[in-house]
DNA sequence: CGCCCGTGTTCGTCAAGTCGAACGAGGAGA
DNA sequence: TCTCCTCGTTCGACTTGACGAACACGGGCG
């Protein structure tokens, strides 16, 4: 309920975030130490177009945007987004679970996808039983699942792999996979990450 | 020019996405049956405009795809993806471990930050002692934690919560921040997410 | 048929983004 | 100190995106 103020569907209210998009470069910049003459040199951009992206003037075109998405190593959406977050916890049984009926399974949604965001983090527990069949997500979605008890088999049809305790596994979510618990009590921590 | 490979990660699509976000912005307009005229009004742009987005010539700046974005009530990211990652898998014991010396932990990084991401994937063990003591990370800094053994304190200074098996705390990184195990075997699954 | 909407496209003009160069500021080294 | 290099900003010229109007096409209707 206290769920952030997800109310804002597409949250922007009307306002293009050039100051945002202009942080986020030049957070995303100085985290990798780079100045902004060599971001420039590896982005095919001019110094002073950089400038004016930094200094939250102007309007970048796609290109330009994408241009330093690329230089920085980051995923384009990555530029464009407006964060900060209070301190949110959630008691164990307290995630409104859900349960799935062909399977026994239960997912416990921990931080949801509130518009604008892109990682879902879920607590997973399942019985032996059917394996959960989870159709394609949206294209770029990847999924990584972490065991935390018992024992797994995960991944694309096709190339699912066993899991045990401790063992971290990372696929691609927008292509069919499933989960299959094989003991008692398994349990993992599922993360999904969209592009 | 081109970026080492050094991770299966994504790697950069050198060219800006230009057909992409003509077709998605085609693919949601037309989805909601909605006409290039009427779009183009609800999004204060000209039909010229939007007419040359869609078609995949030149090269629309960020408020141009911004109103498009709102106008069409979908996320920005929407009109802007791509990749496909392959399967990773880390076997348990098989992550560098980075053992602390200020505190008896060892965190494994599972999926790193390497200069493309935004979340690094901690695994997280502790024994009762001396709390690890975390920096401010970088402005925008998330931490999601969640315990899968033990008994743990985290969480920024003065608003530690108590943490047991299955509970989940999600408090801002860019502030500093502890980590106390209670019990021996303690171990947490931690995401450290970036803006 | 002739007319009036509606669709989406193309064309000329203006504003704005991008570029290259020149600029002042700060550091390291001789 | 003087020099040389790099930092990031600012300025003028060129390029290009965004706009409005006119355009061609197609359907409904009197």
């Amino acid at each position: 309920m206290e769920r952030t103020h997800d109310a804002p569907t597409v949250d922007a209210p009307e306002g293009p975030p050039l100051r945002a998009i202009a942080d986020a470069v030049r957070r995303e910049r100085t985290r990798r130490e780079l100045s902004l003459g060599e971001l420039a040199r590896r982005a095919g951009l001019s110094k002073s177009t950089l400038s004016q992206v930094e200094s939250g003037a102007g309007n970048p075109s796609v290109e330009t945007l994408w241009a330093l998405a690329v230089a920085l190593g980051v995923p384009f959406a990555r530029l464009v987004e407006t964060p900060a977050q209070p301190v949110r916890v959630v008691r164990s049984g307290h995630a409104a679970p859900l349960t799935s009926e062909s399977a026994p399974f239960t997912s416990a949604l921990l931080s949801a996808c509130p518009p604008g965001a892109r990682r879902d983090l879920h607590l997973v527990t399942g019985e032996p039983g059917a394996a959960r069949e989870a159709h394609a997500h949206n294209p770029g979605t990847v999924e990584h699942m972490l065991v935390t008890a018992g024992c797994w088999v995960a991944g694309p049809e096709g190339e699912q792999v066993e899991l045990h305790p401790g063992d971290y596994a990372c696929f691609p979510g927008d292509r069919p996979h499933t989960y299959t618990a094989l003991v008692p009590g398994s349990a993992a921590m599922l993360v999904m990450e969209y592009s």
